[in-house]
DNA sequence: TTATGTGCAAAGACTTTGCTCCTCA
DNA sequence: TGAGGAGCAAAGTCTTTGCACATAA
């Protein structure tokens, strides 16, 4: 894959590819850098930083969304959907073969190339609601 | 609105809030601060920043989505979609009604409880695939 | 009057960049 | 051997925060 874009094979990019693809928690830059020190210990987090750019570059990744102030990548290339929450800021995936076979509306056809196409939820998810409720119940009751 | 919210109807928050919802260019922080200078010449930056963040809490103003390392606001709350053009990052309301009648899959109805839900659309306007044709055209000519 | 909000300045956090040495091809 | 990449450190941006003064209610 980097001979096919005539750039250099370096074990670094090799890691942090085989991380990215291996991941299924839409992981940040810093996340990944955390995964490849386990075998490159010496490896930076410019390099890690570096090489998601390049990989976006190159069509193999892309940023899901900007949680917390962090990017979150995914190299999971198949078409499918993400729900955000906004309190323990996980990104989980979901099918949506329905949404996949709409045909899209005359005002994006003729807008330009897209490159991405996916439907994006924000929310709270369940555990978070449950948290939330308890809190709200304890902090209730100690304030009898 | 904010006498509804229990809190102080300043200049600043109208003016804020009004440019907010008069703008249709999903407009960024400092956008909003240069318009809102136009009115309030001494109003400060962090201002905006703070004032954008209660919006978003109270639920009259949302994240579309961080653009060039730019959060970007909108604070219409019709259902609506964006599609952002990565070259001049613009982006570019449009209605999907297909899509907002669609039954939401399994995995997301019982995921939790969502706060915002759209269709999010990545790539390059037709404008800027234009440009990059001229561009990509003049570096042929000139190299010959 | 008093709880809140604003301005100012400085700090924080993530990300990018210049430069030198190293390394893949 | 030579072009491109990695590491290091420092700089750049956007955004948040502490504090004193101002202000809406």
């Amino acid at each position: 894959m980097c001979r096919e874009h005539r750039i250099k094979v370096t074990p670094q990019r090799l890691e942090i590819y085989k991380v990215a693809i291996q991941s299924k928690e839409h992981p940040s830059a810093e996340d990944i850098y955390h995964s490849v020190r386990a075998k490159l210990p010496t490896i930076s987090l410019d390099t890690v930083y570096r090489t998601l750019s390049s990989l976006e570059r190159w069509g193999l990744l892309f940023k899901v969304a900007v949680v917390d102030d962090r990017s979150r990548f995914d190299a999971d290339l198949s078409p499918h959907h993400h729900v955000i929450c906004t309190e323990c800021n996980n990104i989980t995936d979901f099918l949506w073969p329905e949404f996949d076979s709409l045909a899209l509306p005359e005002d994006v056809t003729g807008w330009g190339s897209l490159k991405l196409k996916a439907s994006q939820f924000v929310g709270v998810c369940s555990k978070c609601d449950a948290k939330n409720k308890n809190k709200v119940f304890s902090i209730r009751s100690s304030a009898q």
